[in-house]
DNA sequence: TGTGGAAGTAAACGGTCGTTTACATTATGG
DNA sequence: CCATAATGTAAACGACCGTTTACTTCCACA
């Protein structure tokens, strides 16, 4: 027993790639497998619907997501902890959790085809809009809200939002581009603005209290 | 003759709000008929197909993107008045113009809805996704840019991917958001910063050349 | 008052959908 | 070597798809 693991593999890698192309709904199962060169009936035998597969992909995302957050182990700093020096190492982990993470929405394939079929699905219903939002949108901008706060930036929402739009604006823009190194040299660009405007804004913060 | 005028327009809006809920391949004829209480023969008497309404969709786009930017008259500036006074002008412009956008994308249902539609319609195929940049991508982004440029503004590109990302993330968080009143609020006053902002750069560059 | 055309209904068309079933093939472990 | 389970095919299922057709309803206008 136990032959397989590539198929059913296989089968999920080629179902993300034509949902995050066409949507769910849009895609189906005929297609799937004809992508595969394999008839529908196979596609039974390793998942029990069409949905199945769908959720299959939400809980491989879900596992990805949760072995990056543990490699990339930003603090769950406590505020106490005021000291310039401190908040500097906290802002250039930002720096470096940004640059990463724009990578990994737009040249990892897995990922980028995971962002689009949210994109794509995001209206759906209640779960996905609080999915996409988790993954994209308000997520990731509270996430860093709070680690601005945590390294003692005034006005936290604010800056996380000078900080987080330029990514989620230049993702976009880098799918339909033809020059994508030019997308993510902008990306880096700002980025690195950034890092030097957040440290300003904090020393001068930090001087003054 | 001339005697409906009223149906013609509710299929077109309820097909609008559909489309823009589940993409245009997840919704049928018979699901936009039952919103109606008709039956989805009554359909066919006003559009050929169900690819008919979807184009009209967008050709009534295009005339109200037509019409709103005929009101809005922002210059196509020649490059050669460079005198300060006319940058700082410029640039108020284009403040209350990101202001105007961003409620209309947000607030205005029709411009809302389209949004939406196209944001799940964007993979599919090179015309929807040129549509999609030309909306709410690259097109915004460039137009920007020219116009920093024009406003004697250095490194147009970054500054305007700067000017424009927070009110393009924060559409998306709008959309999923409980308190949108914040997201309004706060889009504002990350425009009033970049006008400060934006104002402090031009300044300084047009009295240093 | 009668007529023509516009608006809508109900039913049917061929096709595709997701899913199930019955059957063929292959590979493996006792 | 053979039983057995894994894997795949082909066909069929009812449901729904977009679209067309035939028939009704109804109102404007000569």
């Amino acid at each position: 027993m136990e032959a397989m693991g590539d198929t059913k593999e296989r089968i999920l890698l080629t179902a993300l790639r034509l949902f995050a192309r066409d949507g769910y709904e849009a895609v189906s199962v005929s297609g799937i497998a004809g992508e595969l060169g394999v008839t529908k009936g196979a596609l039974y035998r390793h998942y029990r619907s069409k949905r199945d597969i769908f959720e299959s992909i939400l809980a491989r995302m879900e596992r990805r997501d949760a072995e990056q957050a543990d490699a990339h182990d930003l603090p769950e700093g406590t505020r106490e902890e005021t000291e310039d020096a401190y908040r500097g190492a906290t802002l250039d982990d930002m720096v470096d959790f940004g640059k990463t993470m724009f990578r990994y929405w737009t040249e990892d394939e897995f990922a980028s085809q995971f962002r689009k079929m949210l994109t794509l699905e995001q209206f759906r219903g209640a779960e996905m809009g609080a999915l996409y939002q988790q993954y994209l949108g308000s997520g990731p901008l509270g996430y860093m809200t709070d680690l601005l706060a945590t390294a003692g930036v005034p006005q936290p929402r604010r800056e996380a939002a000078r900080f987080y739009a330029p990514m989620f604006l230049l993702c976009s823009v880098y799918d339909g581009a033809e020059d994508r190194a030019a997308a993510l040299s902008l990306a880096d660009e700002l980025l690195e603005d950034e890092r030097a405007r957040l440290k300003a804004i904090t020393q001068k913060s930090g001087n003054e209290g």
